[in-house]
Formats: C-alpha cells, structure tokens, sequence
DNA sequence: AAATGATTAAAATATTTGTTTAATACTTGT
DNA sequence: ACAAGTATTAAACAAATATTTTAATCATTT
C-alpha cells in the first residue's frame, strides 16, 4: 500500500492545469477536467478534495515555478547585470513559449487575490534589495538614476518579455502574426530585448 | 412614458463593467452586479435580457473605445512618426488610468474568444496597412528593417504602455511600488516610452 | 484466496446562480 | 383622481454544476 497511483492523480492535475490556465476557475467545469484527463468525475473529489483545493494546488505551484527562477537570477552576486539580463530573457522566454498561457492566468489571479501572493510566494523578497537593482543603478550612475526611476527598467524588462505572450491572439488578428513569424520573433527577442534594455540604462 | 429611467439602467451598466472587469464574465454573478448596483436583482433581466447580452453590450463598448481611438492615430496621414508615439503613449496611459482593469479584461476575452474579436472589432484592419506602421520601416531605412521585423517594434510600444497596469500587483508587492509612485512613474512613461521606442529604431 | 485500495458508472444531494413570475408601488397623461 | 403603463420587489423556479454516495468491478499486495 501508500504506493498512491501517481498517474491518475498526476493526470488530474495536468489536465486541470491546461484547463485552468486557459479558462480560469470559474469557467472551468470539473467535468471538463475529469473528460480531459479520461478519468471518473469523482475522482477529482477523491484526490483532490474540491475543486478550489485543487486549483490552489495549481496555482501555488506555478507561481512558485515562475517566480523561484526569477528571484535566483535576481539575488545572484556572481553574474553581471549583462549576464543577468541575457539569462532572463533566455529563461523565460523557452518558459512561456511551453507554457503560454501562464502569464495571464497568473496576473488574473495577482488581481483577484493579491494577499494569498504576498504570503505564499514574495516572502518578503522585495526586489529592490535585489543584485539585479543595485546593478542597474550602479550602470545608470547616480545622476541618471535619480532621474530616472529604476523600476521603470523593470517593468520594461518583464513587458518586453511577457507582453508578446499576453497580447499575442492581439497580433495575431490585428497584424497577422502567425505561429511560425512568432516562434522566431520570439527567438530573436531573446537577444534583443537585452540590448534594448541596454539601450535605456546608457541613453 | 418612454422616459426610460436612466438612472437605473446605467447604475446597473456601469456596476456590470466594474465588475466584469474586475472578474470577467464567469466569475461574475447577476447578484454581484445587483447588490453593486443596489438595485433588485430581477432589474437585471429587466432592462437587459440576459447576463450574456449585458456582457456583450458592455464588451463592445469597451473594445470599441480601447481600439478606434487607437485607430485612428495609427491611420493619421496628418501626423509624424514623432507626433503618433506621443500621442498613443500619452493618450492611453490616460485612458489606463481611469481604466485600469480594461487591457486584463479584454485580453482575457481575446483569448477565451478570439473569433468574435475578428468580426466586431478588428473589422480587416490590419495594422500592417497602418501609417504607422509604413513610417517605422521608412524610419529604420531597407536595411535594418531587414534585420528587424517592425512588429517588434508594436509589440514593444504596446508591451511599454500596457504592461505596467496589468503587472501593477506585482509590482506593488514585489517592489513596493505604491499608487503615488506608480502614477508619478505613469506619468513619466508618456515621455519616455516615446523616447525609449525611437531608440530602439535608430540603434 | 483474502484484503485492501483504485476505478467506474450511476444516482442522489446540495448549492449556486441565471431567469421568471406575480404582486405591489410608482409615474404620467388625461 | 383615475387608468394605463412602467418600475420595483420578494419569492419562486429551473438549470447547471460541485460534491457525495453506493454498489460493483478491477488491480495489487499480503
């Protein structure tokens, strides 16, 4: 025994995670994650106990994923601010490119329930003692900095990462981007967005 | 007769765009909506028939608002390349404060629902055709617009202005980022956005 | 083989929630 | 003031859906 079937559990939360992250909590039926995942709608109660149990689970899991990275990259006193900014990039642009739909379903629910995030997964972590930060201001110099704001360069750091992802059905109807076009844009973006970022902190 | 009461009915229109806004459309309930209001529930399907009508009403005003007016700048013979970042910039960082739940909102529904997206509001405008859009690749010269697909350029410019209101709980707990702060910092943004986007054509 | 746990189908239950109804109050034109 | 239409209300209804239960079957372990 206690040998937990890990499959049929794993694939409850597989298949509510696809669900989930691309209909939300309230739109989303257990009985679309029980069809999804090909297994019996009271198993969803049986290993997980409700619904909202399980999508915490989801949720928990995966801002720690997305954000456990983040901060690594950010606390690191061994990379350069050049080096941390490729890293990123890099890291997480292949992140959204598996997991596209991540991003809005995470922000969806940083809007709704804003307290579960500060205890769950900030801790306290406040970017602004952060490697990274003190390395951007130490590149803009102190004249510079006291101009300009340097949260600016991180909400333009994370935009140009995840905006595209985000508003991507966007540029898919408004300006024709297909599937291919936006694989390799993305590609490419890898490599440019540290270089515009540059482009800011030395302008 | 026929005077209509307006009150009621706008006092329940404007109760449901607050809320769909602030939830979207599954998550919300004709009784949030009510009890927002104050008003009765049955008021609800009173003036409008349904829950999904209500949504559909209010969903194509707010894209039309969010988009035409967008339009028209990216369409504008009048205008400089100069003149259109500082306009889009400028206007809709306005537009975002007074509004700051509309781009969540409405790229949810895109994602959820793309397809009537395309027919009630995109309406075959392609940005591509957009003056704008001719002026960033005269701007960057054959060469470089070669090298550097253009739609970077919209993905940047959107990414830039939108970002920051939908990533504002991140912002505000992982970097304590406080609303005087952050309006301070918005302000700014119309200036610099511009700025930062020139940059990355003539670099 | 016995026991235990996992899985299924089906039904029952409970709750949530959109919508409707029927009665009452209110407004307005005459 | 009266009648007709309109607005509002409390309550009921109906449909969707989360959850639980039951009974039976299958799989694995002891």
């Amino acid at each position: 025994m206690m040998s937990t079937n890990e499959s049929t559990e794993e694939k409850i939360k597989a298949s509510a995670k696809v669900i989930f992250m691309q209909k939300g909590f309230a739109a989303t039926k257990t009985r679309d994650i029980a069809e999804h995942a090909d297994i019996n709608l009271a198993l969803v109660n049986y290993y997980f106990r409700s619904k909202e149990n399980l999508f915490q689970q989801i949720m928990m899991e995966s801002m720690q994923g997305f954000f456990s990275s983040m901060m690594k990259v950010f606390f690191d006193e061994a990379s350069s601010l050049d080096e941390k900014l490729n890293t990123l990039a890099s890291a997480y642009i292949d992140m959204l490119i598996s997991q596209p739909n991540m991003p809005l379903f995470i922000l969806n629910e940083l809007q709704s329930n804003p307290e579960k995030f500060v205890k769950k997964v900030s801790a306290g972590a406040h970017l602004k003692n952060s490697v990274l930060f003190k390395q951007i201001i130490e590149t803009l110099g102190p004249d510079k900095s006291a101009k300009l704001n340097p949260v600016h360069l991180f909400m333009n750091l994370m935009g140009l990462i995840v905006f595209p992802f985000i508003g991507r059905p966007m540029f898919h109807f408004a300006m024709g981007v297909e599937q291919k076009e936006f694989n390799k844009m993305m590609q490419e973006r890898k490599e440019l967005i540290p270089i515009w970022i540059k482009d800011m902190i030395s302008a």
